[in-house]
DNA sequence: GAGGTTTGTTGTTGTCTGCAACATATGATG
DNA sequence: CATCATATGTTGCAGACAACAACAAACCTC
């Protein structure tokens, strides 16, 4: 080690101070104080020290009406620290810039051909952001594994190298999270589930996948194929090669991404259609309790276009979780839709890569 | 905070050190410079104040052919740290006294009446030893939810505070794991699933339940319901009030603990026994699909009764497999027996208590 | 405006680890 | 068997760090 000795445990009060910052927005400097548990002169040499290096701004005469000295408000500035975030899709592309702090510095977004491989698309869309940024993250609906997509039934891609193929087309290293994880990550992080201690995100695009989030911490092997949870033993053959996944029977009652216009709107008159949305909401329900007896999660939040389906029939997608959770698995469990919409993926991989950047700075 | 500033780095220095040593065997002076990437003289500063705390040994002299002044063995002293393990099935109590380096420097067993309460047993069997010890962790065949057991097939405890009962019975603090995780830690500290990233360790008893365990860690959760898994949907009532559960399927078949004697030894050559068993298999297999599916273990050990089970009805169980989860998830995926035997809930659980003194060491 | 209160600043102190030089103990070489 | 090379423990020193205490600053209340 050619570094001085206790460097280390300096470089981790930095990474916690702006951590700190991050994730709970400007404070003062005495409630960094209590927050990191530091000395007063500690965070003053760490404030100087990082307001040198341009990562915090501090902002002094901020009367709180309370008695005492005014403490320095301390900042964090998003442009200091950028992660670059890509959410992928099989018809379009999002990107966003998030700079320390949560701030999102630029947005946009791509229709996709149908067909077309995203990769070229994101080093167009990332333009020069993705070199400049400390991380870059990319969401893909799938199943996940240290960078390879082992299946998205959404792309049709099957152990593809993703993270190898996004390095080669924009020359930059990335990380890759499957979207229901990413999701998760951002629901907990910028969302309403803060307080949730094991969460567990569905995600409905043209598959359906879900991601197991612990403490706001995405797990190596979080990604969870929730479309190829087999409900119907026997049943329909799926693209997958396997039989009766509640992907296959999924589309054999026609849902999917634009679930919203054709089925909502279209046939809630319908008793059929009423029918079929009862059906496939106890097959979730079914697939959702091995889901639940295996992960044990405290919270499920329905994404997507599950959060449609969730919000326009819960009572069946309930009852089959019902038949199939343990009473104490089930007692503690909330089912909700999350609040940051289409949003959460995107925010929650750049949320991804910031918890990343952290990790190393200590 | 009362304490010097850089002591912390001391102490996380000190705690790495001794878990090298829990975990890796003596070791010379110069392996653990090179495993704990710390100079030689801070090494050297540790191993003195160790030794004189009487937590190491140091044995010099020890020539071992190549050149250079030879290193000093450094080993640790097993009673200078113990924990106390029991592990509590229905029918008998066992306990280990372990000392800091695995080694187990006592134990004992105790039949139980059917139907008594094993927490008076556990003061008598661990006696003076549990107070002395530095953790004390018990082990129980069921859904462990931090010190409380929401449900155990086996004692047919129903979310009763097991920790509380315990700290009564005994005057200390107790941690409670699951069996399953409990031996899934054992086989990965100290049995031969060292390079398992994810472990799934399946514990046959009166019940079925299993253990998730994270690069050698117990997680918040990983204690799974593997029993109670639905099956066969609208099935046989089970005793937990859910139907088709794999328990409930488990006891028409009429296995369980006695497994090895009544169905192994009796029916193997009868057609309807090896039937049954071909069924059951298959059943499993089910259950395990949706687990793996949901959790994405790479290793995937048969314990209990279930070891016998599986050296003598694999087939069905992997066929069941392959039709239930997606080919990445298997081809990583090794299924095997633990090579602890029973011995390993009862090691893990000493483990998982040295794990927690480790951790509050730093 | 005086006193109390909270907070930032500064100088000091004790502890820590890495480094380099030295001491020690072995094997290899002739 | 003496010498050299090699690997390791030991010692003194220096750089760095965070806590502490005393002081200064800025606010409120009366």
């Amino acid at each position: 080690m050619a570094l001085p000795p206790a460097v280390e445990l300096r470089r981790r009060n930095r990474a916690a101070l702006l951590q700190q910052l991050h994730r709970h927005g400007p404070q003062t400097r005495a409630a960094l104080t209590e927050a990191l548990g530091l000395n007063r002169s500690t965070i003053g040499a760490l404030a100087t020290e990082l307001a040198e290096s341009g990562h915090i701004e501090e902002t002094t005469g901020q009367s709180t009406g309370s008695a005492g000295r005014p403490s320095t408000l301390v900042a964090c500035v998003p442009q200091s620290i950028t992660v670059a975030a890509v959410e992928i899709r099989a018809d379009r592309l999002r990107f966003a810039l998030v700079g320390l702090g949560g701030e999102v510095l630029e947005r946009s977004e791509t229709a996709l051909d149908e067909g077309a491989d995203p990769m070229t698309a994101v080093s167009v869309i990332t333009g020069g952001t993705a070199a400049a940024s400390a991380e870059a993250v990319a969401a893909v609906p799938g199943l996940v594994d240290e960078g390879t997509v082992a299946h998205s039934t959404e792309l049709g891609w099957i152990d593809r190298d993703a993270a190898a193929d996004l390095e080669a087309a924009t020359g930059r290293e990335w990380q890759v999270v499957d979207t229901a994880t990413a999701a998760a990550v951002g629901e907990w992080t910028r969302g309403d589930a803060r307080d949730s201690r094991k969460l567990l995100y569905l995600h409905g695009g043209r598959g359906l996948t879900a991601g197991l989030v612990i403490e706001g911490r995405a797990q190596r092997g979080g990604s969870i194929q929730l479309g190829h949870i087999v409900v119907e033993p026997g049943g329909r053959e799926c693209a997958c090669g396997l039989r009766g996944c509640l992907e296959a029977e999924m589309e054999a009652f026609g849902f999917g991404e634009d679930f919203e216009t054709t089925t909502l709107a279209a046939g809630m008159g319908d008793a059929a259609a009423r029918d079929r949305l009862r059906r496939f909401g106890e097959d979730l329900g079914w697939a959702l309790g091995a889901v639940v007896t295996a992960t044990g999660p405290d919270e499920i939040l329905f994404g997507g276009w599950l959060r449609e389906l969730y919000l326009s029939t819960a009572a069946p997608v309930r009852s089959a979780l019902a038949e199939t959770t343990l009473p104490h698995l089930r007692s503690k469990l909330r089912l909700r839709t999350p609040v940051l919409g289409d949003e959460g993926a995107l925010i929650g991989a750049a949320e991804t890569g910031f918890a990343a950047l952290f990790d190393q700075m200590r």
